[in-house]
DNA sequence: ATTACCTAGTGCATACATTCACGAACTCCG
DNA sequence: CGGAGTTCGTGAATGTATGCACTAGGTAAT
């Protein structure tokens, strides 16, 4: 076969990739030629055959007795997360959080670009933010085609959440990640991933409550432990 | 048997319960009395079963043939949750994202108050940043145990989070949201979650590659037909 | 070549999560 | 009071994720 009949990347697999490009990119800077599931697995706080399993979604791109080739295997995970092009990137509020985003530079370093930033708040309309100029956000849909944009965040107050997705939704975009503290509705086909302040602090509630009353808490995931050596 | 033999929340259901919780708030601000499983699984977007399995894990707080009264299942989601105090909580990191999580009105709604921000670097000691000053990294014990803290947030760059873990557990902190870019390691017993903008955006730039590669992207918690071209 | 030794890849058992489907319990109405 | 209608709670079936333990396939040294 040319071409690898690609399975579908389960999706606990999927979260755990960009961990592991994260680590390869750290080794390579770090001039580590050579990794194994071993060593990933310690560096990526999980198990050693849960590397070897997530990997063998993407292919057969390991050495047995030997481990991985960085650079290969980096090459492999960003291929398949497709980060090989940069992703031009919306940002709809230009408050705080909005404001953060554009500045956060974790993005520009991994694969993304923001190219644009829209309000409703005219006094914020015009302002400069993370290298582009706030613009109307009725100005969103000539944006978004104009840059070929399909990934949008919401970074909007809960009350304009939806009406902000659904300006997403009408401007072509596939993909939104949603800052905002509610529950937004989007027709199928269109992907959605939340991020969730305050829901991630009232788990962490739920933990220190529990620990509290003698019940031990358990840990998200794995939890190594002991500090690195 | 004195008390209630709490079974421990299964982590899938409680992340789920402070969207719930969300919801319930809402209702009750537009004068809703009663919900049914049908309707809360409607406005969070999940399976109605789901809702009346995470909520059976609480208690029995249903009338069969009527619903879950409103006020009633909040305050019981809130105490279970260990929302009933307001729980201090300590950033580290001052910077674009630290600033605009002080300043997020959705963390002090929900049950949690910043009582401290620290940074190492000098210049941002004595901002005035979301109601608090910034003071020095090295008073971050001080301040954790003279306010009783057991939360923490790191909002540093990555090379730095682990060290601000670090501290954070010298401090006694239980609990640790990490806003950072990179694995941290703690001692057992310390929850972590983490809140990984990266990787969420990588995560959505895989499905919008396989979107354009012709196989349907399935969405989170939803299915689709899948096609192979 | 042969042997000793690694380490990737994976089948399988187990654990966890989701969903269905149905009985139990409640309300409403005639 | 009794039957129709509603909705919770949950057992059981299915789907997904994890981790062990083994095999296959590679290196290295003699």
């Amino acid at each position: 076969m040319s071409d690898t009949p690609r399975r579908r990347i389960p999706e606990a697999a999927l979260g755990r990739l960009p961990i592991y490009l994260r680590i390869l990119v750290d080794l390579t800077n770090d001039d580590v030629t050579q990794v194994s599931s071993e060593q990933l697995a310690e560096l990526a706080a999980v198990n050693a055959a849960k590397v070897r399993k997530d990997l063998s979604y993407l292919g057969t791109y390991g050495t047995r007795g030997v481990g991985y080739e960085v650079k290969f295997l980096t090459y492999q995970i960003q291929r398949e997360l497709g980060l090989n092009q940069s992703w031009p990137v919306v940002i709809v509020g230009a408050g705080n959080l909005g404001q953060a985003l554009a500045n956060f530079t974790g993005i520009a370093e991994r694969g993304f670009h923001v190219v644009g930033v829209v309000d409703k708040d005219e006094s914020k309309i015009g302002q400069l933010v993370g290298g582009v100029r706030v613009r109307h956000a009725d100005e969103l849909q000539q944006i978004a085609s104009s840059k070929a944009v399909s990934i949008g965040i919401i970074a909007t107050p809960a009350q304009h959440a939806q009406e902000a997705a659904d300006s997403l939704v009408r401007a072509g975009i596939g993909s939104i990640m949603n800052f905002a503290p509610t529950v937004i509705s989007v027709p199928r086909g269109v992907n959605v991933r939340k991020v969730d302040l305050a829901l991630e602090l009232q788990i962490l509630s739920y933990y220190e409550q529990t620990r509290n009353n003698g019940l031990r808490a358990v840990e998200t995931g794995d939890s190594s432990d002991s500090v690195s050596a």
